[in-house]
DNA sequence: TCACGTATATGTAGAATACATATAGATGTT
DNA sequence: AACATCTATATGTATTCTACATATACGTGA
């Protein structure tokens, strides 16, 4: 992830020792405001995933897959197979109301965490500007 | 971490499904510019993490020693005992031109992380306030 | 001597992730 | 007809990460 960046070979880091860069645990509520939208099902979730998330980061089919059949499974979504169409069989996913309820959640979370974020690069940036002016 | 936030309650879910609460993976970038700010040692980077951190989440003893040791053995910081002073012996980290390094890339992918939680947000709120409209 | 705060460390079960692989329908190509 | 490719879903599993429990030991005050 950071090959292209400079500081890696600057300072003699091989590989991306950053694990952020990945998109741990936000397939979750991305995959919940995707259907918030409307229904959708795995395979189009993925590429909607592909466009949003981290730069070079591609989601990983079984991650998609698998998030999607435990938030069924604990009632977060429903779904149904739709045959319609062409090509192999779709399933059709729906939100239901207390996967809308997660996704609030989730927002919350997310806004906390970006706070976070927030606080650590604002202390990082005067440190790190201080620093300079020495 | 959310029940006190109400919306758990009202969507009937249990117990806390969104693990951004914690501070995953968080600890390393903590550490890295703590000790950016001057030596210390385990216990007194723990405090500071208490304070920084995530609100309800206490840092784990475990992940922040373990992330000193880890980040010792990939010469990131320097450590050595420190048996001044009264209590236990303290073991004195040092950040290293390489950890300083590390510090700069996470910084970056912070900064991205951060970026991809706002794209998330905006989205979010967006698509809930057209609905509201409705 | 006993509890408590300081200080570091390890063991391990369980959760999360990455990567490989399997299956199968439809379409286009040689 | 055979083959590749795109669409679509799914599972197996090794590895990594995390949470929680626990151990050790120094110093201070009750």
């Amino acid at each position: 992830m950071f090959e292209g960046s400079g500081l890696a070979k600057k300072y003699k880091i091989k590989k991306c020792e950053c694990p952020s860069g990945k998109m741990t645990r936000f397939v979750e509520p991305c995959l919940l405001f995707f259907l918030s939208q409307g229904d959708s099902y795995g395979y189009e979730l993925m590429a909607k995933l592909d466009n949003f998330g981290f730069p070079k980061a591609k989601p990983d089919p079984a991650m998609v897959y698998r998030t999607l059949r435990y938030l069924e499974k604990e009632g977060f979504v429903v779904s149904k197979w739709d045959t319609k169409g062409t090509g192999p069989a779709k399933r059709n996913y729906g939100l239901t109301q207390k996967g809308i309820g997660l996704l609030h959640l989730w927002a919350e979370s997310i806004e906390m965490r970006k706070q976070v974020l927030e606080k650590f690069l604002k202390q990082y940036s005067q440190q790190f500007k201080r620093i300079r002016k020495k």
